[in-house]
DNA sequence: CGTAACGTCTCT
DNA sequence: AGAGACGTTACG
């Protein structure tokens, strides 16, 4: 009775079923832990939970919901566009439980922050300005939401199936079978059965759970409040900072006058950049931690963060900001991460703890807005200043990342404009011991089309997070990573992904390789993933890997759009599974154009006029190959192939295309290498 | 009113 | 921290 009416600051209204989202619109199971319990299934009741494959994954305000300061509905159904949809729809504050339509808010909307998980659930300006936090009130939405089999939108992402999950029931990727019920335990009973009476603790129990529950449920909030005194010592430092820091914007931009512009001013945008150069340099040594070559970069990362925080604090003050304002985000205050809340990247590698993605699950991330606002900059008179957005866009086009970063930190208007995801079509976080769940949103602010994730310690959780958020993302570098964090992959989709790199990905054997490359196992034939989650791949590289012909064949057959393999320092494969590459039917042969067999150990010389079945290969790069001589090489590039005969052994069945060298060939192809030094590279003659 | 099941409490 | 219990709310 004290709990529900009043909606109001502590008074919390119980959410509902949406009635619409793939869970709610199946049957139980019947099997699952919570569904054995029902009285239908057979089972004693007490336990009242929903089946777990119909746990709603976007559960929504009571119909009977109002307004706290109007006292009305919902009222979307009246609103023409989108911001007066949200403007007139309810929102329930996940810190203070308050729901309220945002028109009806005193004070700007602006600063809250809303729950895209979750329908009508944001932090309410309020709260935010108070610099309140959701963890000063506990868990926002059902704990266990996780998993049921839905991949559909989930309200938390706690744990995509972690890979040491040990709930029974939950969590099992769809289209699989219902795990092992726990044996029926039949000695279910619990304090009913067993001690009727113990008066007081019955009594204490009603008292609880009963109108003190609320009472109770407070405090840890309020006890929290307290814990705000650190906060104005990380202010005290901060108005010499800001100033230091515009200081150093100026010199930096400064700098970008100074640069000469034209070359790199090519609007054209990354995707020359082929992201790392790295591609056919000779391996580090295999599987050895990567060296911790990154600097004190922490500047830009602890940056990421501050923009988030940004975003959220400090609207409401903006306006007066010009470049020149004491903007920054460093002054506010930052009760809400807690003691427990990373606010920066780490300066120094940290401890290889589980990073705690339930942070940002709490955290809105969301992509950036196509173009930033605001148009102008307003300057501390009001005016807007002379230079336009598009205008800043181009200079910030000339910064590093880094010193992008320290754009962000100028102002909130700057801080803006330098999300814009055209600045940030790579990022690189590679070899950085630890990533954090700030990397991680501010990843996802960035919506990258390239991510560089190389040598570094993510884990499957984090990964997975990452991808269901990035579907725009077009490259990957995992190299050096871990099989456990890499299989994530094989769960997500990355639809628009071209290049995947693999290389030196430790303990990844065939069977995985299987994993991610085989459709889903729930795939339909009309689906887009029908052939195969990889089947866009116009580049993998696969160097290092302990994988075998069986790899090849399975790439061949479910990448088969690939240009670029790379499958250098391979130890196991020789001239099989160059012979699978060039055979008559496989997919892989008329599109490869470039491949990099260096270091295999196992090819021989006979496998080499194999390659001349492929008619757009243009590059091989077979340097450090034990058995395959110079000469062979040499041959290759120069000698018109001899018919069919060349070699023995690794039989030329004549593919149709090998030419002539000086034959005009006709369209189908210019099928052979031309230039031997480019096309071919040899062995590192030594 | 009955049923479903949310959210929090207690117990282990 | 996880699992179970149960008061209470939402809704037909």
């Amino acid at each position: 009775m004290s709990s529900s009416k009043g909606a109001g600051p502590g008074a919390r209204r119980r959410r509902t079923r949406c009635r619409r989202c793939r869970a709610c619109l199946r049957s139980e199971c019947g099997e699952c832990h919570f569904c054995k319990d029902m009285k239908k299934f057979g089972g004693p009741g007490r336990m009242k939970q929903s089946c777990l494959l119909r746990q709603c994954t976007a559960p929504v305000l009571p119909h009977t919901a109002v307004c706290v300061a109007c006292g009305e509905a919902g009222k979307e159904e009246a609103a023409a566009g989108e911001d007066e949809r949200f403007d007139l729809s309810l929102m329930e504050c996940s810190i203070c439980n308050e729901i309220i339509h945002p028109a009806c808010l005193q004070m700007g909307r602006a600063e809250g922050v809303v729950n895209a998980e979750i329908p009508n659930c944001w932090e309410c300006p309020k709260c935010k300005r108070e610099g309140k936090s959701s963890k000063d009130v506990g868990d926002v939405a059902g704990k266990r939401r996780a998993d049921n089999g839905d991949d559909g939108l989930r309200w938390k992402l706690t744990d995509e199936q972690a890979p040491a999950k040990k709930k029974g029931p939950p969590a099992m990727p769809p289209g699989q079978a219902p795990p092992p019920e726990d044996p029926p335990n039949p000695a279910h009973k619990r304090k009913k059965e067993r001690d009727p009476p113990a008066p007081d603790a019955g009594a204490r129990k009603k008292i609880k759970g009963g109108r003190d529950k609320h009472l109770k449920k407070k405090p840890p909030g309020a006890s929290l409040a307290p814990a705000a005194p650190p906060v104005p010592m990380a202010a005290a430092p901060d108005r010499r900072e800001k100033l230091e820091r515009f200081k150093q914007m100026c010199q930096l931009l400064e700098r970008v006058r100074a640069a000469p512009s034209s070359s790199s001013s090519s609007d054209t945008d990354s995707e020359s950049g082929e992201s790392s150069g790295a591609a056919h340099s000779p391996p580090s040594p295999p599987r050895l931690p990567p060296p911790l070559s990154f600097s004190t970069s922490e500047e830009e990362e602890d940056d990421e963060e501050d923009d988030e925080d940004d975003r959220e604090d400090e609207d409401e003050e903006e306006d007066a900001a010009g470049p020149g304002k004491e903007n920054n985000h460093r002054g506010a205050p930052r009760v809400r991460g807690g003691p427990r809340r990373l606010l920066a990247w780490p300066l120094v590698p940290s401890p290889p703890k589980p990073p705690a993605l339930l942070q940002l699950e709490r955290h809105v991330v969301r992509p950036p807005p196509a173009s930033p606002e605001p148009d102008a900059l307003p300057l501390a008179s009001g005016a807007p200043h002379v230079l336009r957005r598009h205008a800043w866009l181009r200079v910030f086009r000339h910064l590093s990342a880094r010193e992008l970063c320290v754009c962000m930190r100028v102002c909130r208007t700057w801080s803006r404009w330098c999300c814009d995801k055209r600045l940030w079509t790579r990022i690189d976080l590679s070899r950085r011991t630890s990533i954090t769940p700030s990397m991680l949103s501010g990843i996802i602010r960035r919506q990258p089309a390239s991510l560089d994730l190389s040598w570094t310690s993510i884990s499957k959780k984090q990964l997975m997070w990452l991808l269901n958020r990035l579907q725009g993302l077009r490259e990957l570098i995992l190299t050096g990573c871990s099989w456990g964090a890499v299989s994530a992959l094989s769960t997500a989709s990355v639809p628009a992904l071209r290049l995947l790199d693999l290389r030196w990905v430790q303990d990844l054997k065939d069977s995985h390789l299987r994993e991610l490359l085989l459709p889903p196992p729930d795939a339909r034939p009309g689906q887009t993933e029908a052939r195969g989650r990889l089947q866009g791949l116009w580049e993998l590289r696969l160097a290092g890997l302990d994988i075998t012909e069986a790899s090849v064949r399975l790439v061949a057959r479910h990448a088969p759009a690939l240009a670029k393999l790379d499958l250098s320092h391979c130890g196991q494969l020789g001239d099989p599974a160059l012979a699978l590459l060039t055979a008559p039917g496989c997919p892989l042969r008329d599109g490869l154009a470039e491949l990099n067999l260096a270091g295999c150990p196992r090819l021989t010389d006979q496998c080499l006029p194999l390659l001349r079945r492929c008619p757009r290969l243009t590059r091989v790069d077979l340097r450090a190959c034990r058995h395959v001589s110079p000469e062979a090489c040499a041959r290759l590039c120069q000698d018109p192939p001899p018919g069919g005969g060349a070699g023995g052994g690794g039989g030329a069945a004549g593919g149709p295309a090998p030419s002539v060298p000086g034959a005009p060939s006709p369209a189908p192809a210019p099928p052979r290498f031309r230039s031997s030094e480019e096309k071919l590279l040899l062995r590192d003659s030594s």
